[in-house]
DNA sequence: CGATCTGTTGACTGTTATCAACTCCGGTGG
DNA sequence: CCACCGGAGTTGATAACAGTCAACAGATCG
């Protein structure tokens, strides 16, 4: 792990949503930050617990966890470049578990460091105030989805968002991607039953839309997934384009199967 | 109306979550605006449009409609001195519909004038981004609901989080409050059907949690209401205790009613 | 006084949870 | 090398919950 690492994840994050100059990226490069390790179904930050510092994810997956609730519901998932408790800046207690999703790594940076930050460049303050808007933004996206679609679509959706998400911090640019998520998770953050999630997995892959083995997920028709999910990406404020899908879809977007198994 | 309406409102919502000097109240008082009237299912603001001012709520509840989905969720409440669409402040595009639920009253305060408070005053951009944490850490805490509770559950939390929202600026004194609502409205907020939340409220007054008649809905049982809904006020940051309910509780809690009816 | 919106009820259907059993896999220790 | 173990994935049967459809009642308003 270079000391650059660090750096290069999060200024190509904000550069993906705001427009930064290069005295604001100098700013960046004097981060200082810790390195820390996690395994699976490790805490980084217990609910009610403070912090005076933030995570920024650069290996793996993190997600807020809720205790409260008998399923442990999950609220959010954060791919690399992630800040996904930047809102500690503002209000230091945690509502929930911070967890790590199959092995991390993450930089610990302080608090201080992002307030001397915003206050020396306001393009930085509006980013990282941009940051927030934007997660609060993607919790109402998946308010709709539990709120309003079936469990299939729910499915569907978040493997849409964690494609795009990952695909526009450079990972993922063929549709593949690492995997580490048990069937468990997947419900936590549906909403619905381990065993139905299984269930659910098998009907995309029956379905040719996405394929799931040894750890690691691949998209197999992103037309037909983003169509099954109605997905629009729009709330991501994602500033580039999308590439096209490499594939000629085969006649992607028909949801009609094979109507009865007896 | 008077002119200082307006401003009290405000003030008061920013006193209830952080601490204030007279310098920054000062700057409140200098809030220009202009008053807006809506009716019942008025959009003040459209998926996609994009907004200069803020709309402070002044009298009434505004909600968030999502446009997307066929049922229309509603994916946050907002109550008197609410300002429902700060975020535009960063982020100016709506990502759904601000609509009027019942009749209200609005203050629209131009961008220009938070931008400038809060550039005067490191506390009130501090209480303005607060404002911003809270509504996502409600939308985390609307999302758990919708993911792992049963609709009965989650038309009970959501008549608890209004209720407090509304003792927390002073309305709702004595657990009574006015409710535009329609029962298709709290159906789009719980993401149930509109016949179920027909069935719910009915098994919500038969348990003598509460009362919902001529607009007006009264809280009978605030205790009962709260267990049964699992409502943990943390959340939404408020700064002083609950006052404890005027009544003694009849034996709440206890959940067993009649339990087969032929 | 009809038109429309809201609330109410019953019958039926469909989705999803729950329970239980079993398989598969990767480790770990005898 | 094999036996064992725990975690994860898979399957089937059943039950609980919530959606849909259809009809009607009550209010409100021009």
């Amino acid at each position: 792990m270079q000391t650059g690492f660090a750096y290069t994840k999060l200024a190509n994050h904000l550069a993906s949503i705001a427009e930064l100059s290069e005295t604001d990226l100098d700013l960046l490069t004097k981060m200082p930050f810790t390195i820390g390790h996690f395994s699976p179904h490790e805490n980084l930050l217990r609910s009610g617990g403070r912090a005076d510092h933030c995570c920024l994810l650069l290996q793996g997956y993190l997600c807020w966890q809720d205790t409260t609730s008998s399923m442990g519901q999950i609220t959010s998932v954060y791919v690399p470049g992630d800040v996904p408790d930047l809102q500690t800046l503002t209000s230091p207690a945690a509502g929930a578990n911070l967890r790590a999703l199959g092995t991390v790594v993450v930089a610990f940076v302080p608090h201080d460091f992002f307030h001397d930050i915003a206050s020396l460049s306001p393009a930085i303050a509006g980013a990282l105030a941009l940051l927030n808007v934007i997660d609060a933004a993607s919790l109402r996206h998946w308010l709709v989805n539990l709120g309003s679609r079936d469990s299939l679509t729910r499915v569907a959706h978040l493997f849409c968002e964690i494609t795009l998400r990952l695909r526009a911090v450079g990972l993922a640019r063929d549709y593949q991607f690492p995997s580490p998520f048990t069937q468990s998770d997947l419900a936590a953050a549906c909403g619905i039953s381990p065993v139905h999630a299984n269930r659910i997995i098998q009907t995309l892959r029956r379905k040719d839309l996405l394929q799931w083995q040894s750890k690691s997920v691949t998209v197999t028709d992103w037309p037909g997934l983003t169509h099954l999910a109605r997905f629009n990406p729009d709330y991501l404020h994602l500033r580039q384009p999308l590439p096209a899908f490499p594939r000629p879809s085969p006649r992607a977007t028909m949801e009609v199967e094979a109507p009865a198994q007896p």
